[in-house]
DNA sequence: TGGGGCAATCATAGCGCTACGATTTATGTG
DNA sequence: CACATAAATCGTAGCGCTATGATTGCCCCA
């Protein structure tokens, strides 16, 4: 192990077939010059800049971000996890979130919890090992692996559509209970005083057993009867329609129901229609949702429309705020609230 | 510039707080076997992978993805490219591949088109910066530079919900033409005679467009007259329910309706009730998509079940094949079919 | 006793890029 | 015109990991 220097052949790399370096010697430049142009096209000359941008479209360079990520410490990633995208409202989210990142050049990595703590955990610790520039979880319940996960780390941990408990550092969402209660009060309002919820997966979907209580609780307050007939599955038409049939065979007086979404009040309205209750003179039904199809129906769903839109684009907002070297001032929540849309189904 | 050998001070970086290194000196190995460890830990005795997996635990060691990816010159990242997740169709899809995928410890990188084939072209050139494992699009029409950027890629390229045209790699859909052309034949063995197609974004939605070519061939292959009703704007219930009076205005003979998705037939059926047009006596009205709510309606929806959940799972199944060094034999098609489901409202 | 064959482990050389500091070049200013 | 100052550019040392080939230790059989 002393002299004879072990000579290593040379060992041969898969590689990119084009790199900066290319792009660099093409332009007459530095590599460094490439970087910056890359980074911050306003440091550089415009006479680089021109001979550079004519170099990458000549050479059809694509940069490699992994590479730039490792160098950098920290990656154009996006972290998202819902509990899953088939779910309209964290679609939406999603959706809106990603056109919003977009213009950053960042990415949006997507990961499903499917409403499971463990699996959100596992996919925490995933997330991470692309060294995000933010992650963005949903809810506010989380393990408390998940909780150390986050504790430290540098970047923005953003939850969203949930608020009112713990949060790890920033919030975005409305307080469901509230949205419970403005239905029960618009109910009340309306004359009713025999009221029931109708509720999907509330054991696992948080934020509906969220808005069912505050349902309840401002029943109660205002002395109204409320009562609560559940099913287990996701939230369907189907279930909808089962629910409203059971519901009014256990509690044949109730003549005002909320939903725990709007899938569940159009399966109400089928069945209605199909038992011949008047809705919305026997019977006032409220969804929670304002899908695409709420608008639509017979009759027009009152509903109460979240705001899954701008949760996205305030996320992105932050994220961006964050990039550009804001500091954020301690832990933060945005309240993007939503809005009851009276139609004539109550 | 010759003597004086520059003397760097020392720059400081960001870094990691674990590294393979420290587990492998808390393991007592080298790194190099900490890194086998992670990669086929059956190359390791058992010995070595105790001591290794009880330093990573301890440490709570998270792997860089980016150093590795770049190492390696592939990353743990599949890139999916659709329309728009606010597209239950694309969700499902999408869905269901994150969750076969995550079983390979990949990750989903999503992006979104609007069916646009600019953006698309971006999105793509984003997304092999990431040097994905494995890059998937939505239809079989793309951009020439997209092509071009993705010619000469070394990782599998999969087209998804399309089938019929050029392909670039591996295709994974169904014939839209055929659901088209099925629904017609369904309508005519219906004794229906005077059909009619109610289509909204045709001309940007490809697929639906070519749903709508289908049934008219079909239709004119059996001699059946068939009319149809389109509108630009995204398909809802709303519209639906518009382009169903106006259909009914200005081909009232019009005595079975095919609709570019179920949306656009829940809108028609909402519009026959309102309307007062018995379905399916006086109309029939068949759908695709089979959504959630489609089962559940009044009447029950006669619409067609496409595969979107299967596509995800064969395009993870590919992709998993790929990486298990299963070469490919050439470019692929698979056809994942579709369903007719026959319910009362035809 | 001497290896041949195998399993397990290791040392090393990058992967392509960014950040840091240093260097060079342009621009004022008294 | 000297010198400070700013603007533009460059050289280099890693970021944390994987792949390659080399090395070690061990069993087995001639």
């Amino acid at each position: 192990m002393d002299a004879a220097r072990r000579k290593q052949p040379r060992n041969r790399r898969k590689m990119q077939s084009v790199t900066m370096s290319d792009v660099a010697e093409l332009a007459n430049v530095s590599p460094s010059t490439v970087s910056l142009f890359l980074r911050k096209p306003e440091a550089v000359s415009a006479t680089a800049s021109q001979a550079i941008s004519r170099a990458i479209d000549k050479l059809n360079y694509v940069p490699n971000l992994m590479a730039g990520g490792l160098a950098a410490a920290s990656s154009r990633a996006v972290s998202i996890l819902v509990p899953s995208v088939r779910n309209a409202f964290f679609a939406e989210t999603v959706s809106s979130m990603q056109a919003a990142l977009k213009k950053q050049r960042l990415q949006l990595i997507l990961g499903h919890t499917e409403y499971d703590e463990h699996e959100e955990e596992e996919l925490v610790r995933m997330a991470l090992s692309w060294a995000p520039a933010a992650i963005v979880l949903t809810g506010l319940s989380h393990s408390a692996a998940t909780r150390r996960l986050l504790a430290n780390v540098a970047i923005p941990v953003i939850e969203i559509w949930e608020l009112g408990g713990p949060q790890i550092d920033t919030a975005i969402g409305f307080h469901h209970g509230q949205v419970g209660a403005t239905v029960a009060e618009h109910l009340i309002q309306q004359g009713r005083r025999n009221l029931l919820f109708l509720g999907a997966r509330m054991h696992q979907d948080r934020r509906a057993k969220q808005r069912c209580d505050g349902f309840l609780q401002a029943a109660g307050a205002a002395g109204v009867s409320a009562q609560v007939v559940k099913h287990p599955d996701t939230a369907s038409a189907e279930i909808g329609s089962m629910l409203l049939a059971e519901a009014l065979r256990l509690h044949p007086e109730t003549d005002g129901i909320a939903c725990s979404n709007d899938h569940i009040a159009l399966g109400a309205l089928f069945a209605c229609e199909r038992l011949k209750v008047a809705v919305p003179d026997r019977l006032a039904v409220v969804g929670f949702g304002d899908l695409s199809f709420s608008s639509a129906c017979n009759p027009p769903l009152t509903t109460v429309r979240p705001s899954g839109d701008l949760i996205g684009r305030e996320a992105a907002r932050l994220i961006e705020a964050h990039l550009h070297g804001e500091k954020s001032d301690g832990p933060h929540t945005i309240d993007t609230r939503f809005t009851l849309q009276h139609r004539r189904s109550s």
